[in-house]
DNA sequence: TAGATTGTCTAGCGGTGCTAGAATCCGGAG
DNA sequence: CTCCGGATTCTAGCACCGCTAGACAATCTA
């Protein structure tokens, strides 16, 4: 028994250096510089390595997505208690949401853009994104109006922040004024609360 | 002076057929399936003629952008003058805007998603842009408080419908509640007119 | 120590965007 | 009508991609 379960970490050990390799690379390079023999080479190893532990390079992004998407959740449970009231408390999620996605671009994109064979929205998906989810709801939650959905409102205000985030990365809308847009935002979803 | 004029007509008779093509060919299979060889394929001509019409694929793919926000911003338009009042031109531009994400899902990617050497939000942007922009804008003008800049405001209401867009099509958000997000997010955009 | 099993690597497939240089076509001069 | 020069188009190839079959090496079992 101990032969297999010094494998079998072993193993652990490796498939976590491939996930940490690949995005310690995205963040570095982007995601166009992990490719499987850059990433083999990191390593230590060569290429069919990479496809003992993942069925392709997908599953190596989503890997990292679901990594990214803990320090993401981690990153908005810290925001959130230290607003006072809701309309804070949207705010602060809000900036804590963004900033994340300007901070760490490989991550977020690999979360909420490339690697779509994560499951969403559904009770499968991964605990951390539930995590994260959980967190926005919290802060939507008090503005939802008598009959409204609080989940459907969380889903719409978090629609909205990835939309402000995404066309500001891309360059379709200018990042000086993205604080501007994002006070906007929130002081639309907060109307009526306090 | 004849034979110059033909030979120019005859390049730029070949160039749309280039920028049909991928159009169609985007629309048919999607981006991935539009490679320089099929294309190449599709038009009847060799791999390097289309690197005599344009830069690389993303000049391409930026020269179907425009023709494809062309056709938005005539969707657009026809939409919102049907509306009666504030928030029913708001809800009309905001369908208009989603139903043509989803009808045309490869032109959209290739407007907002992928290629990124078009300029957005100055005044170089391609003219059919800004008319999309625009009809956008006067969906949203009259929701503007006081002090609001109409015009950020307008990139908000943008960004978000942008959002549900994405996330729904990349299966983030599930398509069923589409239309109660959509009318949740005009909901806190048009309060306080009528 | 011999054999079986497990693990890893080398080499290669079919594909990508893009390009240098050869081949071809065509209008105009003699 | 012929032949030349320049523009145009094609063939062939580069370096790279994700991925994999099959040869090889290391390790454990008996």
């Amino acid at each position: 028994m101990s032969i297999q379960t010094r494998r079998e970490r072993e193993r652990a050990e490796r498939e976590r250096l491939i996930v940490t390799a690949a995005r310690e690379l995205a963040e570095a390079e982007g995601w166009d510089a992990v490719t499987t023999r850059r990433l083999a080479a990191e390593i230590e190893y060569s290429q069919p390595v990479l496809y003992s532990h993942f069925k392709g390079k997908g599953a190596i992004m989503a890997a990292v997505a679901v990594e990214g998407c803990a320090e993401l959740a981690a990153e908005l449970r810290a925001a959130r208690p230290a607003a006072r009231d809701t309309r804070a408390a949207l705010r602060a999620v809000g900036k804590a949401y963004t900033a994340f996605a300007r901070r760490r671009p490989a991550l977020y994109d690999a979360i909420f853009t490339h690697a779509v064979d994560l499951p969403f929205a559904t009770p499968e998906a991964p605990a951390a994104l539930w995590d994260a989810f959980n967190e926005l709801a919290a802060a939507v939650k008090p503005v939802a109006a008598e009959g409204d959905d609080p989940g459907l409102l969380t889903e719409t205000y978090w629609a909205s922040l990835h939309g402000l985030v995404t066309l500001m990365r891309s360059g379709r809308l200018p990042e000086g004024a993205h604080e501007r847009r994002l006070e906007l935002l929130i002081g639309h979803f907060a109307v009526g609360a306090d």
